[in-house]
DNA sequence: CGTCAAATAT
DNA sequence: CATATTTGAC
């Protein structure tokens, strides 16, 4: 029957993983300047992940507010390799492969439902995300899949014919990022378009709980050989993590000339990424800004 | 800058 | 081998 558009994020929201179980990082990494020096020696340059969301409340800027690009502010913390040999590599260097999880996929499927798919340009999501690290290379590349998604969706529902109690329902081998995060009704809507920016509010009923987003790092390099393509996020069966996390909460690199309103509804971002390539080199975001 | 296609890594 | 993400070109 009709889509349900109050119950798509509500379901999605159950996916989280439980945000009160992650962090509590008692454990810092193995020894500074050990583990370091064992990650950066690999291949590449192995970074610390950071991601910096806002802290509280969503930054996102208006829709009808095109925030500046202003030069990005670097915060190189003492965090990376314990104060001596602290190297700085992360500013013109390869970054490693951006590894989308859930959480920051739904940031980027937030930041277009509230553009709009007009104003859903890399740069503006880029910058609406307010994510540290990210680049517009990413949301673009991102934002190409993401339309594919939609595309996909729009033929499916549409030609597919309304089957009893189906809904939207793509195979979760199709894309299992994508099918993990809720896509606003507006999006398979070309005709419901709004006159200037629809945006829409989604209300997520989240508690207070402020979870910042972490990334976990490859630390463990065991098997040179060894590959596992299997999405295990949705539900933490033990909670139990065997990676390191790294949440950092840099100042924060927006500078919108927009007050910034709570246009984003309170998130409960979680962390849920563990990377164990073996021998590789994985990384989610870097620690560093560029416009 | 934004988008599409191909390349590469996982 | 398929998918995800990156890189290059337009």
């Amino acid at each position: 029957m009709r889509e349900d558009d109050s119950n798509w994020f509500s379901r999605w929201e159950e996916e989280l993983p439980s945000p009160e179980e992650l962090m509590p990082l008692s454990q810092t990494l193995i020894s500074p300047p050990l583990a370091m020096a064992f990650d950066i020696r690999n291949t590449s340059h192995q970074q610390f992940p950071h991601l910096s969301p806002p802290p509280s409340s969503n930054p996102l800027p208006s829709p009808g507010n095109l925030p500046q690009p202003s030069s990005a502010e670097f915060a190189d913390s003492g965090e990376l390799g314990s104060g001596t040999a602290g190297e700085e590599p992360a500013r013109t260097l390869k970054r490693p492969r951006l590894v989308w999880t859930p959480q920051l996929h739904k940031r980027f499927v937030d930041a277009v439902a509230h553009l709009g798919i007009k104003n859903a340009v890399p740069k503006t999501i880029m910058q609406l995300m307010s994510v540290d690290g990210l680049t517009r290379e990413n949301v673009a590349s991102h934002l190409q899949k993401y339309r594919l998604y939609l595309k996909r969706m729009q033929g499916l529902s549409a030609g597919g014919g309304g089957v009893g109690g189906g809904a939207v329902s793509a195979d979760p081998a199709t894309d299992h990022l994508f099918a993990s995060s809720p896509v606003p009704p507006h999006f398979l809507h070309p005709a419901a378009a709004r006159s200037s920016s629809d945006h829409y509010l989604p209300f997520v009923p989240v508690p207070a709980i402020q979870q910042q987003l972490a990334v976990a790092a490859a630390a463990a390099a065991s098997h040179p050989q060894f590959h596992r393509q299997v999405g295990h996020f949705g539900s933490p069966p033990n909670g139990h993590f065997e990676v390191p996390f790294l949440s950092r909460q840099s100042q924060n690199v927006q500078r919108m000339g927009a007050p910034v309103h709570n246009l984003l509804p309170g998130y409960a971002e979680d962390m849920e990424s563990a990377n164990a390539s073996g021998g590789r080199k994985v990384l989610t975001l870097f620690p560093t800004g560029e416009d």
